[in-house]
DNA sequence: GTGAAAGCGCTAACAT
DNA sequence: ATGTTAGCGCTTTCAC
């Protein structure tokens, strides 16, 4: 394979400028004390020779590795793959993430960690001392791993955490799920409907809480009962399929339901073609998450969409600006909105 | 954010275990000519302090990056991501990738680079500075972009070209494209099927004419004619809905119809289902990638796999050996399978 | 405003 | 089999 060694480097831009390295230094690094002439002399030998700056020698002499680590649980994500039905949070995640970063001259370097692991301290800080991130993105369920956090703000890296309330430090990022639950199911009322069933998601995940919150206080300023219409699930299909069967076979049977996500949306659909309950003239449904899967069922689901890109590419200039110490930390909220297709219509 | 320099490095490692540093750097290298007994000394201290190599020092040295990069094509997986309908390329490519990295000690970079852009050497040219990659994994339409191969192979970096046939240099994998389409075609010819039509895909993608070689072959192998079944595509819904009417639409309509890809089996089917024709009953439907949406259509649809993570995970191996001087490249195919699921039945 | 010197953490080449 | 030296490409001091 040959040492392959830089092409073309800081030296041969100086020389070619005819200034010293330092000079060089100071315009790819768009510092100041330089004089406008020198700079574009300098960024005319840049473009002439075509260089580009080696990130492994400036991480060497202690600058920022323009870097940021994107680390998601490793064997949810590796079963999502495996299972081949999708994994759309990895794609909006890179999405919003790598894009940013791009602009701003970064680069995402995404990476799986094991959380449920005992050394999920020993296995970041390998990654951390490989690549010397400048920052990193937590996903759930490590946005909430203490571990990671507290190894993270000891070795003083900006970290964000996507879907945490962020106690412990960095930067706290939630899709505003409380919200947009309650949109969701004002959307329903207004519409006519009074017997709004919501179907809830894992309790360990913090989003399920929001989401029934959301829910419920929306029922409330409706003047709308929640008795009876809460049906507990856990993302899974298999959940869904029972919270519907439960739902939908009591006698006073609600005319919508809301899902969590977007499995337990397609159980509902399911279960409620099985009993013959037609949607959405019978049912109205709204899932969660819009993942890619809820344009192809039949009928096409409503779905509040999570905005997972976006979210992201706020971790990104957050971290960002937190290595330029321009960013508190401290937590904010990111607005999701609703997606209507064909799976929701007035009560009859 | 403090200049972070590393906690600990191999002078470290090298005092606590009271030897040279380029002791511990053979160790670390897996190199010979240390006596087990140093390199349990050197070990211990490595685990004692956990110590990691910085790549960043390790590249500057002239050693490898044990960082592989994997090109996709910019304007295509940005188009995918924003219409959410899903990536399952990027996913599997992703699951195939970094697994094998990691089981080798490298790493998987993934960039997105603009073909269609006149500098896409100069871009390439940065991101090779920039991360100095020990490989490259080229997907199409990249893989057989002369300019990156001539840029690649110039610069001795080993590449990968996935779906393609690899003239000039590299290592070429394909999938068994041809192979598979002839599955697919046999599959429906034993069930009893004799009119089996085919939706060709983009004529620039050369596992288009693959497949419409490996339906062909099949068909006269089983000595079924091809007159009038072969509709052209683009791989987009729309390609394949204005295919499938054509096909449909005739007198002697065909009882079986494979579609090169999933958007435009999707297409057929709801075409066939506006027309009134129902699948599997009247028409059997096989189609191509097997991407996460066809298991939620109605009926699931049976599909040949396309095995992207294999083809990836071979890539990596072979370039991680080109590293080593032990892949000479030349041509791979990876076998494909067939999937079956609901729209196939045999004919009325 | 610009330049020269020192050093980041590691490995290649050369001793021993 | 092990140690020593030099240097990778860059940024940080610190001079001027």
């Amino acid at each position: 394979m040959g040492r392959r060694r830089q092409a073309v480097t800081i030296r041969h831009v100086a020389s070619e400028a005819g200034v010293s390295l330092q000079t060089v230094s100071r315009v790819i690094n768009n510092e100041s004390n330089v004089r406008p002439e020198m700079r574009a002399r300098v960024q005319g030998a840049i473009d002439k020779l075509g260089y580009v700056p080696s990130i492994a020698a400036q991480r060497m002499s202690g600058s920022r590795s323009y870097l940021i680590l994107a680390l998601n649980d490793r064997d949810r994500t590796i079963a999502d793959w495996r299972a081949r039905q999708g994994a759309d949070w990895i794609d909006q995640m890179l999405l919003g993430g790598m894009l940013t970063c791009a602009e701003h001259g970064y680069r995402m370097i995404f990476e799986l960690v094991d959380t449920h692991s005992d050394h999920v301290e020993r296995e970041l800080a390998g990654i951390v001392a490989a690549l010397q991130p400048d920052g990193v993105v937590l996903t759930p369920p490590h946005s909430d791993n203490a571990q990671i956090v507290a190894f993270l703000a000891g070795k003083h890296i900006p970290f964000a955490r996507i879907g945490s309330l962020g106690e412990g430090g960095g930067i706290a990022l939630t899709m505003d799920d409380e919200a947009a639950a309650g949109m969701a199911t004002r959307y329903l009322a207004d519409l006519g409907h009074r017997r709004i069933a919501l179907i809830g998601g894992n309790r360990e995940y913090h989003v399920s809480d929001w989401r029934i919150d959301g829910w419920r206080s929306a029922m409330a300023e409706a003047g709308l009962p929640t008795d009876g219409l809460l049906a507990e699930g856990d993302f899974s299909y298999a959940s869904g399929e029972a919270a519907a069967q439960a739902l939908l076979g009591r006698a006073e049977r609600p005319t919508a339901i809301i899902a969590s996500n977007d499995q337990m949306a397609l159980a509902t659909l399911e279960t409620a073609r099985a009993m013959g309950i037609a949607i959405p003239a019978d049912l109205s449904l709204i899932s969660f998450d819009n993942t890619p899967i809820v344009r192809f069922s039949q009928p096409a689901l409503t779905a509040v969409d999570q905005p997972i890109a976006a979210t992201v590419a706020r971790a990104v200039e957050r971290l960002i600006a937190a290595g330029n110490g321009e960013d508190e930390g401290g937590h904010e909220v990111i607005p999701a909105t609703l997606v209507p297709r064909d799976s929701v219509a007035p009560p009859r």
